[in-house]
DNA sequence: TTAATATGATACCATTTGGTATCTCGTCAA
DNA sequence: TTGACGAGATACCAAATGGTATCATATTAA
């Protein structure tokens, strides 16, 4: 069924969306992830593990390191879930086309 | 400034979410939208909380009933952030645009 | 080989979160 | 006026969450 909800709970929170926006230009490990936060390695390490879950993040070996990198097809199931409000949006505008003209008459 | 963490924080419960999707074609008072779940009234008033928190629902009230209206611009912030993923994505597909010209030589 | 380095894993803690129960306050109707 | 009804508010609880500290494991380099 594709569930959301890892995605959406890891958008929830800033730091992981901040590293998300890190992780645009180039992949990076998870030692030069933590670089940038005021927090543990291991806090920032259950960060990607959450953004792995959710199909954000995929993680290369290299020898010892790991280095994390951003998913393309990310934000797919996001777009997939807002677009079943874009008929509502198209019916709440026909609504107003309507009683526009209906006033006009 | 226009924080999104209200609106990704609101996102990230699927009760929220069908709540949502619920109110897509009509507008809902707590209890209407509560007897679609299975749990106490409270409860679902305070997800109506959170979600007019992060500005994805209006409430008017009628009386001494509250009618909860999803807000048309509710998805905005979130389309607004996801676009900041965008020119990265361009700039892969130029990289690998790149490479198969550099391969085809 | 041995020490340093990058990461994994686990136990633990405080706070937040999702939920119930319960009481109170307006508003509508008999 | 007096209940009944819809909703707000609060106290409380269990579980999830974000964080630290600590120890173990694998790989690199001296």
């Amino acid at each position: 069924m594709n569930e959301p909800q890892p995605l959406f709970r890891a958008l929830a929170d800033p730091t992981r969306r901040d590293i998300l926006l890190m992780l645009r230009g180039t992949d990076m490990t998870i030692a030069q992830v933590a670089e940038n936060f005021d927090m543990t390695r291991a806090a920032v390490k259950k960060h990607l593990t959450v953004l792995s879950d959710g199909g954000l993040i995929t993680v290369r070996a290299q020898g010892r390191e790991r280095y994390n990198t951003l998913n393309p097809n990310a934000f797919a199931p996001i777009r997939d879930w807002l677009s079943f409000f874009d008929t509502f949006w198209d019916a709440r505008l026909d609504d107003l086309k309507s009683a526009i003209e209906k006033d006009a008459q």
